[in-house]
DNA sequence: TTATGATAAATGTATATACACATACTATTA
DNA sequence: TAATAGTATGTGTATATACATTTATCATAA
């Protein structure tokens, strides 16, 4: 009673659960410093790319707006980042805090032991599937 | 005013980004049917590999035992399933409906054709990107 | 049989994600 | 200038995910 199609082989599947296990291992990284991988990513872009909209931090991320304010509210409470308003009133403008600067050099390292075990599990095939991620752009 | 540590190639950051995109992708094809790939993984596997308990359904997703909890209430709120007690009064034993079925057949050929445009866009790198999501399993 | 440990599942809480809609402000055009 | 279109953001709602805790049940050992 085997169905027409194969579904064991579902890309949407494989890719999700790693993408599961991935962050996973990033954030036990992380424990006790006081962020997750998620927190890491926007600080590291502020600290990278300086102060900027919300629009912004999402396009860099890749990833929805409102999904990166909802980010932003929780970095706000936690006092690692400054909101102020800009000649544009719409505009809210995200920098990085002081404490946010602080925590990001403490989770740098952690960032970077987490990085190098991906990569040394993925040996030789990192930039094969770099280049796949990369080709999701256009979907 | 670079950071020692070179963050652009966060392979969690593009993992997580593939996995959205990827289930946007399959989630498009799924409209107008009344589940998106999440409730189709579930029913397949039901409907592959028959009645089951719920931590067996997260075992065969690769997912988390209480994610599959709250997916299983969704789909029993839509009728999709059928949920009995066994022998065993922990238990509860899913099984896809009659109009789970229903769903499932018109769901199959959009999961092909989201999964063919995937393929597609990854022609000849499918086996080592699936391999290489393989490995996660050791994290 | 009773105490204890193991197992299946639900629930509470926090966060991540997507989409629809609302709001406030800016820019442009008639 | 007034009307309209566009832009930046927030909020509501639903779902996905993880982890801690709780509850019910089963299995096993004293």
């Amino acid at each position: 009673m085997k169905p027409e199609v194969e579904f064991s082989d579902c890309m949407c599947l494989s890719i999700r659960k790693a993408s599961r296990n991935i962050t996973q291992a990033y954030n036990e990284e992380f424990q006790g410093i006081g962020i997750n991988i998620t927190q890491f990513s926007v600080l590291a872009i502020l600290f990278g790319s300086g102060k900027q909209t919300i629009t912004k931090v999402a396009h860099h991320l890749g990833a929805e707006r409102t999904t990166v304010t909802r980010a932003i509210a929780i970095l706000e409470k936690k006092k690692l980042i400054n909101i102020v308003l800009g000649g544009d009133k719409r505009e809210r403008l995200i920098a990085i805090s002081k404490k946010g600067m602080e925590i990001l050099d403490l989770a740098r390292p952690r960032w970077k032991s987490a990085q190098l075990k991906i990569e040394h599990l993925l040996t030789n095939q990192i930039d094969n599937l770099r280049s796949n991620l990369g080709r999701l752009h256009h979907l």
